[in-house]
DNA sequence: CCTCCACCGGAACGTGAGGAGT
DNA sequence: ACTCCTCACGTTCCGGTGGAGG
């Protein structure tokens, strides 16, 4: 009696999987969606592969190309771009005789001078530890390994705005590194998505780093679509998009500046939705579950990492939300977030404070702040909570010190007048 | 046309944490 | 171990202001 049940569990067990492995998945080849995956061409780049380029061919003759800097916002293609001229110029580099190495290196990951240091100098076969040595010895270990034999080394410094704000020593260091060479030659490449990132630097470092400047603007709603394209013919089975699918994705993308890393993420998550629900083909609803999907996973995270006042004060507007304010004042918002304080016993920051923590939320995209004046009934800012209520006060409530507010009534003070 | 509300937002300053230099 | 410096976060002070209502 028992095996039998036994039995029919597992063959039911067995069905599910089976029933899984059948259902045929959309995806061919997902990676291909996904940022870290660097694609053979590059559409829609040709300016700024043409001028990287014909600045880094003389590295091929034996010379130190300029140094040069990138800009461009997110998602334009800037790390692409560099990447795979960098592994074409090392191919090339090979094929001529010449050596030529491209050393791709991401500042946010690595982001002290001994750390950037250390990790060059791995790359060169040198063993250095992870901590301990002077900064010193390491740039000397370093310049020892790569002046061992003729070559051009290139060194790709991707968000190298992260880099600045510990100090800009070593690109000062590096970037005169070759006085101190006598074989080898060292250029470095900078990418950056803020535009105004060089105001911060040494003036010499400044001129020696942007020789030459490259700049990405953002794609539009087509190049996003032909990008798209392109992806999708691999990353896709054959018949598994929707044709609104990819417009809808690049028009997405297009509002959010042109970032076809958005546009990829969108086509890739709404996927993975069709996919869950057992559908052989992606539609349109698939695409704005995604655009939703994208945006709540993007607010959660800031809202989770927000300092606990700025939570208070998300809070309070929430709260008077719910009482059917549809657009507070930052009075009524100071009058029940200083109540919440007191209730959670918590500092009670001035007023003058609490709105700038709201322009912060507002930067954030969390809220939606305007200033507008009532004539006689003054001036201040209006503000829209512009998150959905429900995942937003889960979140909040993560944090152990907003726990005693749940299901707290604050008063409140003003007449709701319509 | 003037007033005056209810806040905005700039400036200067205070404080404590954390890093660099010595 | 010590000082010095920077930086983030907050406070205090205060001049400034768009427009409804008189």
């Amino acid at each position: 009696m028992d095996r039998v049940t036994l039995k029919m569990q597992n063959k039911s067990l067995d069905g599910l999987f089976q029933e899984l492995l059948e259902s045929e998945p959309i995806f061919m080849n997902k990676e291909v969606l996904r940022h870290s995956y660097t694609p053979d061409s590059l559409v829609h780049r040709d300016d700024q592969i043409n001028s990287l380029a014909s600045i880094l061919v003389s590295a091929l003759r034996g010379d130190t190309p300029s140094n040069i800097l990138i800009y461009g916002k997110t998602g334009t293609g800037k790390t692409a771009v560099t990447r795979h001229i960098g592994i074409e110029l090392e191919r090339k580099g090979e094929s001529l005789g010449t050596s030529c190495k491209v050393v791709y290196l991401n500042c946010e990951v690595i982001d002290t001078q001994y750390r950037l240091l250390a990790n060059l100098s791995r790359q060169f076969g040198e063993d250095v530890p992870m901590t301990g040595w002077p900064t010193d010895q390491v740039f000397a270990k370093f310049k020892d390994a790569i002046d061992s034999e003729k070559q051009v080394i290139i060194i790709i410094l991707d968000e190298i705005d992260k880099l600045i704000k510990k100090g800009d020593d070593v690109l000062y260091n590096l970037s005169r590194i070759n006085t101190d060479l006598e074989q080898a030659k060292v250029s470095m490449i900078g990418v950056s998505n803020d535009l105004k990132f060089t105001e911060f630097l040494d003036p010499r470092v400044k001129s020696s780093l942007g020789e030459e400047e490259i700049i990405f603007p953002p794609y539009d709603a087509d190049q996003i679509s032909d990008i798209l394209h392109e992806r999708a013919q691999i990353a896709y089975k054959e018949d598994a998009l929707d044709e609104l699918v990819i417009p809808l994705c690049a028009a997405f993308a297009a509002q959010e500046h042109g970032d076809a890393r958005r546009a990829l993420d969108l086509l890739r998550v709404a996927g993975e939705i069709a996919e869950r629900e057992n559908k052989s083909r992606v539609e349109e609803q698939h695409v704005k579950n995604a655009q939703e999907k994208i945006e709540i996973d993007r607010v959660v995270e800031v809202v989770r990492t927000l300092p606990t006042q700025s939570k208070l004060a998300l809070y309070s507007v929430m709260i008077l939300r719910n009482n059917g304010y549809r657009n507070v004042t930052t009075g009524e918002v100071y009058n029940v977030y200083r109540q919440l304080c007191i209730h959670v016993d918590m500092d009670i920051l001035t007023q003058r404070r609490v709105t700038d923590l709201m322009s912060e939320l507002d930067m954030l995209g969390i809220v939606n702040a305007v200033v507008v004046s009532k004539g006689r009934y003054g001036r201040t800012k209006e503000i829209v909570l512009s998150v959905p209520i429900t995942s937003t006060k889960k979140v909040l409530f993560e944090d152990y010190r907003l726990k005693p507010l749940d299901g707290f009534k604050p008063v409140m003070t003003t007449q709701l007048h319509l």
